[in-house]
DNA sequence: ACGCTACTACGATGAATATCGAAATATTCG
DNA sequence: CGAATATTTCGATATTCATCGTAGTAGCGT
């Protein structure tokens, strides 16, 4: 069969999508670790991922970045790898996802 | 008397600053409105916003905003004018506050 | 002193949400 | 086919939080 096209799941354009609900997405604790987790191997699987939280949790969190346009996810298989979709998040707000990755531990 | 020290609410020092912190203090609407309208004069107070909350409300917001370390506060005779800490934010997150007061609204 | 303004603090309330477990779906493997 | 795996969905719960109203504090103006 011609598997040269991949499927996936279903995520906004890019353009419709509003500044408060990427910040909303990203401002959680857990979803900030994945998407670190995505940013040091471009794609991962939800349980491939190494958080303190249960597979359904992960999952939640996984829609949660999807819907906000953050993270597009593939279906292969019976996995869902999913990646960070840099380069439009890069267009649609220039430095934003650059400046959050390279933000340093506070000192204590 | 010697008038030329100002008084500051207490606020973070801001490498202590997380930017999970930072984030969630972002991630509201209201307070993304008070950032912009900030921005925009440099210094306001809380009644010169033009915000569709009630003072009450808007303090809150703005005690949210300085304890996440994004404004300060002057205390001026009965008013608290507050301004962006845009250098120290500058400093420990760059590019951060420069991506958030650039977006663009959605396309719908 | 008295009223007015600006803001903060407190208590209450209703909504949003992070987390979990269990059930359901789909796919791979033996 | 049957079992194991990966993920989603649903229901429940507990917590967080945005908003408000009221009361309290403090400075300014008359």
């Amino acid at each position: 069969m011609d598997d040269t096209q991949d499927t996936w799941l279903p995520q906004p354009d890019i353009d419709s999508v509003d500044i408060t609900t990427v910040l909303q997405a990203l401002a959680d604790p857990t979803r900030l670790q994945i998407v670190r987790a995505l940013a040091a191997v471009e794609e991962s699987t939800c349980t491939a991922l190494d958080v303190p939280v249960k597979p359904s949790t992960v999952s939640h969190h996984m829609g949660i970045l999807r819907e906000a346009g953050i993270v597009s996810t593939r279906l292969a298989g019976n996995a869902r790898p999913s990646r960070l979709r840099r380069e439009d998040l890069e267009r649609r707000f220039p430095g934003l996802l650059t400046a959050i990755l390279n933000a340093t531990p506070p000192t204590r």
